[in-house]
DNA sequence: GATGAATGAGTGTTCATTCAT
DNA sequence: TATGAATGAACACTCATTCAT
C-alpha cells in the first residue's frame, strides 16, 4: 500500500516521531482525512509498517524451523536475515532503534513472540558465551548495513562481507 | 550541566523528535523560559548533549594519534572507544541512531572532522578489505551495547566480549 | 426508525453537539453514508426527532381544543402534557434544553406554531397572573422530570404529584 | 476572570460541546494558546466555570446553615436559591442542563457534596412527601427561570411569583 | 438502500520560540 | 537568572458532507 511506502521512508529520513500524518499525506497527495479512513490512529500506521517489514522475517522462520540439523536451520535463517537487513539497508536503522518503533513492537505480541522465536531457534541449545556471540552478530548485520563507512558498498559485496564476519565471529569453517 | 543530562535521558526513550522542551523544563523543575536563557533554540541542545558525550573520543583520539606505530594507536582508540560505548550504553542508540542527531552530526563541522580523524587513524593505509573490517567492528561495538540479548552483561564482560569479538574479526592475535 | 431512536437516545447522553453522525451510525450499526441516504444533513434528523417526540402533543391538542367549557380542555391538555413528559422523562431535558434543539424549534414554523397553540389555549382570556403560573407550571413539569431528587419515583407516583403541584399553583379544587 | 465570563456566556447559546476554545479566544481577542496557558484542557475551563457560578451558593449555604429553627434556615436558603437563579437567569440553562456540565458536576467531589449540603438542609427531617415538594420546588426554580413565557418578567416580579409559588406548593402561610 | 473512499474545515492540544518583567 | 504570558504553526484526530459504485 502507498502510505506503509510513503510512511517507510519517512520514518528512516526523519523518525517516527519526526513524521507527521501531513507529511505521509502530502508524498502520497492525498488529505490527511483519507489516510484516517484506513488507519484508525498513527500508532496503526507504525505497527502495519513493521508488520509488513516483518513478514520475509516469518517466512524464513518456517523455512528454517523446518530444517535439521539445527545448525543447518541456524545458517539458512542467518543467511536470510542477512539478505534482509541488506536489502533494507534504508529502512533497518529506524526498524530497529526508533524508540517509538523499538516500544510498539516489545508491546505487540505478535512481533514479539516472532523475535522470540528468532533468538530461541539461533540460540539453540547453546551456552551463554554462544548466546553472547549470535547478539553480537546480530547487532553487527543490523547495523553495519547502516554504517557510514559500508555506504558506497554494493548489495553483493556487503553480503559477502557479514558472511565472512560471521563465521569470523564463530569460529566458523570457511 | 543538568539540562544536558535531562536531555540526554529524554532524547535516549523518546528521540529527539519526540522530546519536548516542556518535557525536559520539567524533568528538571524549571520552566521553558529558564531552558531558552541558555540555549537559543532546542538544535543547541541537541549539539550541545552531542559535543559533551563526544568529548572523550576527542581525548582518546589525542592520546592514541601520539603513539606509534601505527597498529599500537589503533588498539589503544579501540579500547577507549569500547569503554565509551560500554559505559554510555543507554545512550549510544539515540546518539548513533537519532536521525535529527545523525543529521546534526553530518552537518556539524567540529564533529563531522572528529569522525573523520578517527576513521583516518584506524583506517590507516589499510586497503577495502580493512576499512570494510573496521566499518565491521565499529557497527558492531555500536549496536552490541544496546542489543537486547546482551543486556544483562555487566560492563566488565561485556568489555571483554567486545575486545574478543575484535581479534576474530581482524584476525588479530589474542 | 432506529436511526431517530439511536439519535434521541444519545442526545439525550452528549447534546446535539456533542452527538456525532459517526456515533449515530455505530449505535445501529450502518455507516454514516447510510444515514446520508435517509437524512440530508444533521439538522434534519435533529428536526425529525423533535417531530416524532412532539407528535403525541399534536394529538393531545386536538383531542383537548375540541372539550368545552376550556376549562375543561385546559385540564385535559395539563394531564396529556404531563403523561409525555413523564413517560419521555430521559430525553424531556435534551427536548426543552438542548441549545442546537430550542434555537431549531424557534425557527421550524410547524413546531413553533403547535407551541403557540398549546399555550394558547391554556393561557385563554386569562390576565397575566394567569399567564405566570401557567408557565410556572410548564416549568416544572419539565424540570421535575428530570430531577435527580426525583430520579427514583416510579411513573404513576410521579404523575399523581405533578398533578398535586398543579392543583396547588393553580388552587383548583382537588 | 475574561476567559471565564465569555465561556459562559458562550455556554449558554451555544451549549458546552458546541463551544469550542477558538470561540472563547476569538471574543476576548487572544490566541487558543494563550488560553492554554491558564488552562491545561477544556474540562478544566467548564469546571471553572461553574465552581465560580456555584461560589455565592456556598455562602448562601453557610449563612443559612447558621440559622435556627431548622424552618427559618431553609427559608433564608430558599430566597438565596431564588434570587441567585433570578439574578443568572441567561446561564442556568446550561449550568443545570447541558450534559457535559451535569456529569462534570457529578464528578467533581467538591461541587457534588455542595449540592448534597443544599439538598441536606432544604429536605432536613421531612418524610418522602417533603422530600418531593422540595424538589418540585427546585425544578420550579431552575425552569421558570429559562422559561420563554417568563422571559419578559423584570427580575422583581419573578422573584416575588417564585416564592409565590414556593408558598403555595408547600402550603405555607403567606 | 447501502458502502467505501475521499475531502475541507474544524476539534482540542502541544510545539518551539519570544519578550516584558 | 528566572518567570509568566503570549503567539503562530503544527500536531493527531474528528467533523459533516459528497459521490461513484
Amino acid at each position: 500500500m502507498r502510505i506503509l511506502s510513503a510512511a517507510l521512508d519517512l520514518f528512516a529520513d526523519h523518525g517516527v516521531s519526526g513524521t507527521s500524518l501531513q507529511m505521509i499525506a502530502d508524498t502520497i497527495g492525498v488529505t490527511k482525512a483519507a489516510i484516517y479512513h484506513q488507519f484508525k490512529t498513527k500508532e496503526e500506521i507504525v505497527l502495519a509498517v513493521a508488520e509488513r517489514e516483518m513478514a520475509p522475517l516469518e517466512e524464513a522462520l518456517e523455512i528454517a524451523e523446518a530444517q535439521r540439523p539445527r545448525a543447518r536451520a541456524q545458517e539458512t535463517l542467518l543467511g536470510y536475515v542477512i539478505d534482509m537487513a541488506v536489502e533494507r539497508r534504508r529502512w533497518v536503522r529506524a526498524l530497529q532503534n526508533d524508540p517509538v518503533m523499538v516500544r510498539l513492537l516489545a508491546e505487540h505480541q505478535p512481533l514479539a513472540q516472532l523475535m522470540e522465536r528468532v533468538y530461541g531457534l539461533i540460540i539453540g541449545a547453546g551456552g551463554p558465551r554462544q548466546r553472547v556471540r549470535i547478539a553480537m552478530m546480530g547487532a553487527t548485520i543490523g547495523a553495519a548495513v547502516v554504517h557510514p563507512l559500508l555506504a558506497d558498498l554494493d548489495d553483493k559485496t556487503l553480503r559477502r562481507e557479514l558472511l565472512d564476519a560471521a563465521r569470523r565471529l564463530f569460529a566458523l569453517p570457511g
